[in-house]
DNA sequence: AAGAAAAGTTTGGCATGCCTTATCTTGGGT
DNA sequence: ACCCAAGATAAGGCATGCCAAACTTTTCTT
């Protein structure tokens, strides 16, 4: 109450980042160990850590049943993931920064951040609302459009939907589906599906291809592409 | 020899970056003390970093006699007043951002910019040689164009030359020249001197201008523009 | 329900990194 | 020859976060 709220490190971002990142994808209160692993840290620091963010207010904790992001705490998510995801798309577009190197670089430049260049660069771009991933940009107020999506994989035979992201925003592969030219914001069709966790054959705006392996588990998908144009178009 | 030269924070930095100013300013092994002012820190505390960047070799210390940059120090000091002035000048040009914000901004940024995005930022900037201030900026192989220059207050009546910069970029004082269409590359005559070091009467690119107290002790005059057009020229 | 396994917490330690104060040391000037 | 300011050193503090190991709680198994 007294204290000013200037607590921020990059360890701090980091965490929230991730508890917001793992109770948005199953809304539940998010486990020490689960960040463990996302954070590549052993549960004994986690545990350490997650004190200190409860003291700071970002969290709530109930020991050995989780934690859950305070508004605070999910302010400071959004935040750091505004600014990360608005870098990535100026560093790729203003910039020409390719596919593989902006995630990187965006990692160190959001902790450090301005809010002055933040709205600077969101000006720039025009407020866009989804990085060049396709994932949802939060606006200047902290507020983000989670649409819900499903997995290529997840769909039946004949359903359709917007290919709106690579999950975890993988390089590797979005560069692979780049190459063929499947980009966020395409029109999916699912036409066939092989049998045995076999490959799917589909048609992203009216080419086909098939994708098997891991691609179809990490593309999102979302239903219902109800023909509402994206904010931005992405170029080949 | 065998550890790698991935020695960097943005102490050793800022360090790395005083010493090279003091050093340049008056071709002199530069002194505890002045380091300490400069940084505004207690003399021990600076004999104990340079300790650490000597065992880095990045400066050679004699005790007692003050300390110059070995050739990697000055690269690293290159190096960050390099990101430094791309930062100022990319976020005036590119971003609009105002002035007396750029320099606080480059400040944080400095430290963390990689190789390559100071790499695209210069290309984007057409590999400018001279920042905002009119401070020259390092090649991407650490080479300075440091002409000599004098404060204007040193110039006699009839002396003239070209406005390169302010001194430390002071931004108060830049906005105030600005204002009055005072800019870095301006052609400088010295038309009068008060007595007592009263103001001096000049004409800037035309106009006449009564400049006193600090300023023409802060504003820089290269001597003999031999009409070479600066790299870029700067509008109002 | 007992006991084992899994999950989570605590404790103590450690490594950086950099700063401060207090106390010596030194070199240069008179 | 002496003194003093500049500078060096020593000892310590504080903030961040990490790990390993021991301990506690929950959950799973039978």
């Amino acid at each position: 109450m007294a204290t000013k709220e200037s607590t921020r490190s990059a360890a701090i971002d980091d965490y929230c980042k991730a508890i917001y990142t793992l109770q948005t994808r199953d809304d539940e209160p998010v486990s020490t160990n689960a960040l463990a692993e996302r954070l590549e840290l052993t549960s004994g620091s986690v545990s350490g850590m997650l004190r200190k963010l409860g003291e700071l207010g970002l969290i709530t904790h109930e020991p050995y049943r989780g934690v859950r992001l305070t508004s605070d705490g999910r302010r400071l998510a959004l935040e750091v993931i505004r600014h990360h995801r608005l870098l990535e798309l100026y560093l790729a577009e203003a910039l020409q920064m390719p596919w593989d190197r902006v995630h990187a670089e965006a990692e160190v430049l959001e902790h450090v951040l301005s809010d002055e260049l933040e709205e600077l660069i969101a000006a720039k771009l025009g407020h866009p609302t989804i990085d060049p991933h396709g994932d949802p940009i939060p606006t200047a107020e902290l507020e983000i459009a989670e649409h819900p999506t499903r997995s290529l994989e997840s769909l039946q035979v004949g359903e359709s939907g917007r290919f709106v992201r690579v999950s975890d925003a993988d390089p590797e592969m979005l560069r692979y589906l780049a190459g063929r030219g499947i980009l966020p914001g395409g029109h999916v069709d699912v036409i066939e599906r092989q049998p045995f966790g076999g490959p799917l054959l589909v048609s992203v705006d009216g080419s086909e291809h098939t994708l098997g392996g891991e691609l179809p588990r990490a593309m999102r998908v979302e239903l219902e592409p109800a023909a509402a144009e994206p904010t931005r178009e992405r170029s080949a």
